[in-house]
DNA sequence: ACCAAGTGTGTACGGTCGTACGCACTTGAG
DNA sequence: CTCAAGTGCGTACGACCGTACACACTTGGT
């Protein structure tokens, strides 16, 4: 029953996409992003971009969406593989130091996530699933209230960095992660 | 000596479309924002725009430099207000839970700044300018280390709300900025 | 009074944008 | 083979954008 089944014949086109509307974001910004850019970084026509998404606000919310899972994922399998409370402060302070988590390009692509969802209902509601995930993780090891106290740390200070010129201090963050943990154990 | 002297007919027209552009982001952000809105907003004609400011970037700058002024401003005199530590610690909690450095308003203009500034040198500088007083106004009362991991809790605790379906929880945002405060005392 | 020069604005132009849409191609059912 | 239906794309259109610029207005010096 049910009509005919056809089959696409570019699969991935939908998910270069995605990528390259992410790459054009992190380079020129949400506001320099248009269609053709992400066409033309994507090497695919003008047309495919309408045809698989309704408009260029639903192509950022699926980005900003993938950009959150990833970074989930990531997020969650950094405090699995932590053993004890001390092996998870040492994973967040991976996590806010190292360049996985906090690269110049995630934090761009950060940056601009929450700017945008700000003005959009389900980039905010991306994010607030983003949040709660990354909460969930660090439940694996820490209280409550201390999970909630070092997830504002984690999002703080590589913003901080950002702009900052010298490097940042790795025996301050897990000394400051340690104390939070310890007062909140 | 020199040309004659003109005066100009309204001097407050510059800050009124400054104004009119922050209160543009706010609401559309800066992808939404354009010449004409900001004209629109300030209840001035288009071509005031161009003649007061070389660009629409050159508006982002001063505007985002504006916003950045005044939040210094709020930030140094909340905490120099405070007599000892422990007055400070207090202090900072109200800058992080208070109504007044975490409005909606002055959030979402954080957030693109913050988005700008990675694709705009102007922005970044401005950026690394309004951190490096916020730390200096910490360090009235703080040692560095500790000014440096508060200042991050700053940042990430309001930004984290913002998504957040329940209100912040006061006591635990205390505690933490006191046990931070003691561990590098 | 007259003029030079600074102040302010309305309009228009070239370009880019988002999106719609007609058309070619592919494919599986009959 | 035939054809209906889904897949994919080139092109075009109306809207809006940033910016330039010609032109009026105001004002201080002479």
């Amino acid at each position: 029953m049910g009509g005919t089944r056809r089959v696409a014949n570019d699969p991935l086109r939908r998910q270069r996409i995605l990528d390259a509307a992410l790459a054009v974001i992190a380079e020129r910004g949400v506001h320099g992003t248009s269609h053709r850019g992400i066409a033309a970084e994507a090497g695919v026509p003008l047309g495919s971009l309408t045809y698989y998404f309704d408009s260029l606000d639903a192509i950022f919310e699926q980005a900003f969406q993938q950009l959150a899972d990833s970074m989930s994922e990531h997020y969650r399998t950094a405090l699995t593989q932590a053993g004890d409370v001390a092996e998870a402060c040492l994973a967040v302070t991976d996590l806010i130091c190292g360049d996985q988590y906090a690269s110049a390009r995630e934090l761009t692509l950060l940056h601009e996530m929450y700017a945008y969802a700000n003005h959009s209902k389900a980039v905010a509601e991306t994010c607030a699933q983003w949040l709660g995930r990354s909460r969930a993780s660090l439940s694996q090891h820490f209280p409550d209230r201390a999970a909630r106290a070092i997830d504002a740390l984690i999002e703080g200070w590589p913003m901080h960095q950002a702009w900052e010129h010298e490097p940042l201090d790795r025996e301050l963050v897990r000394a400051t992660i340690t104390a939070i943990a310890q007062r909140f154990a």
